[in-house]
RNA sequence: GGUCCAUUCGUCUAUCGGUUAGGACGCCAGGUUUUCAUCCUGGAAAGAGGGGUUCGACUCCCCUAUGGACUACCA
């Protein structure tokens, strides 16, 4: 036993030396290393797993990207160039030795995520976040991106579901490399990938565990069962209670055939073997261990339909097409023990992708996982686009057409449940995809900050270039029968776009460009157009009108100096010219609008305004 | 009820055993401005509670509390 000790004594501190060669860790840190070898095991494992995909990347041929060492509180510059290539390998043999067997092999497996909604409805923008991290993680890892649509349940199937949710996804630039909504869906080496249409598939598997026990065949229907419910509390259908019910494991052989042969219908469940220790390795919760005891025999398959259930299908479509990781919301997690199992008898323990279990996007005010009628109730989409349910005509909308762009919306997302771990606030996708590590997805649920969100599609309209902005915005307003030149519109749109969060209430904010006030705010009156105002306004119209150039800045220049020798107040004369120009308080520099409304409109909107006012 | 997961400003989060607990949204105040916004500066604002372990705990462990998910022939 001391001589062990001894031997890996030795063994770190070989470790360590050789840290200390390849690397500037500095002398007096090594000996931290040591104690974190020796006393923190389960550290030692956290602190090399952090910068696998930094190795992985790295493998990429991106060798200008330099992953970096953590070591406490110093960052360690840990490859400068090629020539210290070695130094990968010394921590790559580090890490091997701390990993077990079936970790070696899936470093190096092909990343390959795959996001599989159910076509029951809009794509809820939890599942938008899903979708996203999924491909993030395929992207920073050079793997593969794959769509599948798990349409097990035709009961619940809504059409036009799958269309929308594969638009969606185009619209946030979520690309698909494989499967449903791929540029070459039919080609992908793993089709098809709806699966109602693999349904020849998995009939095999469900055989292979019924012949090898470890599952059997049950003819309950749903009302005996739900009579069980009620006669027993807390029922399971599991060990305990497979004996009392009707199936071949109480059923003598040639009775189950004959059933069978009758046309009865039945399910397949799977037989779980009580007081077992299910361990689940969750990339993002580490490791959850639960007794086999607490699952049911879940339905596997049921004879009605000929299809799977979920468990199943979903297991078997991961393994055939050799997904890696399985990245899903956190709703999954307590059946997760179930789909190791289920690998395990299917003898595919060694094929078995990783798992990260997603915190939930909760509800913005109380508790509970975000819904559609939250968006309803305080006024804020919770689909990506608009829909229309076409069974009831229930309207919901989304955030294409409530004017957010899609990269406000991946970015927004993106940081709902993730951290770069720097306080940089706005990315881009390619960043995303760059700075992407499970490690820095939270564990607990993120509440939805619908304000915030705002906030991101404000700064990416002012990154926007006006051009941009003004195209967008030229349409809303042909929609309202405003025809305005391109090129004024620009310099619109220059003038206001800091006002506004969303190209749609640019036309609230710049109304007075293009109409001229019918009615001037009220309160604005009260405290701005005083007795002697008329009288200062027909000064300043006499002074507009001897103006030839009517740019901004001469403009100003007279104007001012007109105030100045009649000694009027600056601010008096100023609010009542924008009151009589503009009709309220409100809008971008007075000599900035003038100049684009023109002298003549200029002029006209300020008699009009003596007119009405007096 | 059972199982599992979680818990740092109002919200999203940083912190990998030693920090005046940092940033962002929102809020408040001041400044800029002829208005309203924008913008700038500043401010208030947090480790659920209790036990351990440790020289030292927001950080590791346990208990409690709270919240959430799951508990279908749904996914």
């Amino acid at each position: 036993m001391t001589h062990n000790v001894f031997i890996r004594f030795m063994e770190i501190l070989f470790y360590a030396q050789t840290l200390q060669y390849f690397t500037n860790i500095k002398r007096s840190k090594v000996f931290d290393v040591l104690k974190f070898f020796l006393f923190k095991r389960h550290k030692v494992m956290r602190f090399f797993s952090n910068f696998k995909m930094d190795l992985l990347f790295f493998d990429k041929n991106e060798g200008c990207r330099r992953p970096e060492l953590k070591l406490k509180h110093s960052r360690i510059e840990f490859i400068k160039h090629a020539a210290q290539l070695p130094t990968i390998f010394v921590i790559f043999a580090l890490y091997i030795k701390f990993c077990s067997q079936d970790k070696k092999q899936l470093l190096m497996r092909r990343v390959r995520v795959r996001f599989a909604p159910s076509p029951t409805g809009p794509l809820h923008i939890g599942g938008v976040r899903t979708a996203l991290y999924n491909y993030l993680f395929a992207k920073k890892h050079g793997g593969d991106m794959l769509l599948r649509i798990e349409d097990t349940d035709s009961a619940r199937f809504v059409p036009g579901a799958e269309e929308y949710i594969v638009e969606s996804l185009n619209w946030l630039g979520i690309t698909i490399d494989e499967g449903v909504g791929a540029a070459a869906e039919s080609n992908g080496a793993h089709a098809p990938y709806r699966q109602s249409e693999r349904k020849g598939i998995y009939r095999k598997y469900v055989d292979q565990l019924l012949e090898a026990g470890l599952a059997y065949i049950a003819f309950d229907t749903p009302a005996e069962l739900e009579a069980k419910r009620s006669e027993i509390a807390n029922f399971q259908y599991d060990a305990k209670t497979r004996d009392m019910m009707t199936n071949s494991l109480t059923l003598p052989a040639d009775e189950v055939n004959a059933r069978i042969s009758n046309g009865e219908q039945y399910v397949v469940r799977i037989k779980i073997e009580p007081d077992q220790e299910v361990k689940v390795q969750d990339l993002i919760r580490g490791e959850v261990v639960i007794n086999s005891s607490v699952i049911d025999d879940k339905v596997l398959f049921k004879s009605v339909d000929e299809l799977p259930t979920y468990h199943m299908a979903n297991v078997v479509d991961d393994y055939l097409m050799e997904i890696s990781h399985v990245i899903r919301g956190e709703e999954w997690l307590p059946s997760a023990p179930l789909h190791v199992l289920l690998y395990q008898y299917l003898g595919w323990q060694n094929n078995m992708p990783e798992f990260a279990h997603l915190p939930l996007l909760l509800k913005p005010e109380g508790n509970g996982k975000l819904s559609k009628r939250d968006g309803d109730r305080l006024g804020f989409p919770v689909f990506p686009l608009n829909w229309k349910d076409p069974k009831t005509g229930e309207p919901s909308s989304g955030y294409r057409e409530a004017g957010y762009f899609p990269e406000a919306v991946v970015n927004f997302l993106a940081l709902l449940g993730w951290n770069s771990g720097t306080e940089q606030e706005i990315f881009s996708m390619q960043e995303l995809i760059e700075l992407f590590s499970l490690d820095r997805v939270s564990k607990s649920g993120a509440k939805f900050d619908y304000e915030k969100g705002k906030w991101f599609n404000h700064k990416y309209l002012q990154q926007k270039s006006n051009r941009e902005i003004a195209d967008i915005f030229q349409k809303i307003l042909i929609e309202n029968d405003i025809i305005e030149d391109s090129e004024k519109l620009e310099k619109i749109v220059s003038l206001v776009k800091e006002r506004v969060n969303f190209v749609n209430e640019l036309l609230g904010q710049s109304i007075f460009f293009f109409k001229a006030p019918t009615e001037y705010d009220a309160k604005t009156v009260q405290k701005r157009w005083k007795a002697e105002t008329p009288a200062q306004m027909e000064g300043l119209i006499q002074t507009l009108e001897a103006i030839d150039d009517f740019s901004a800045e001469n403009t100003e220049t007279i104007v001012k100096e007109w105030i100045t020798a009649k000694e009027y107040n600056l601010g008096g004369i100023m609010n009542a010219f924008r009151l009589s120009v503009v009709g309220e308080p409100k809008g971008p520099h007075m000599f900035d609008i003038t100049e684009i409304i023109g002298k003549e409109e200029t002029i006209e909107r300020l008699k009009k305004a003596i007119d009405t006012l007096g």
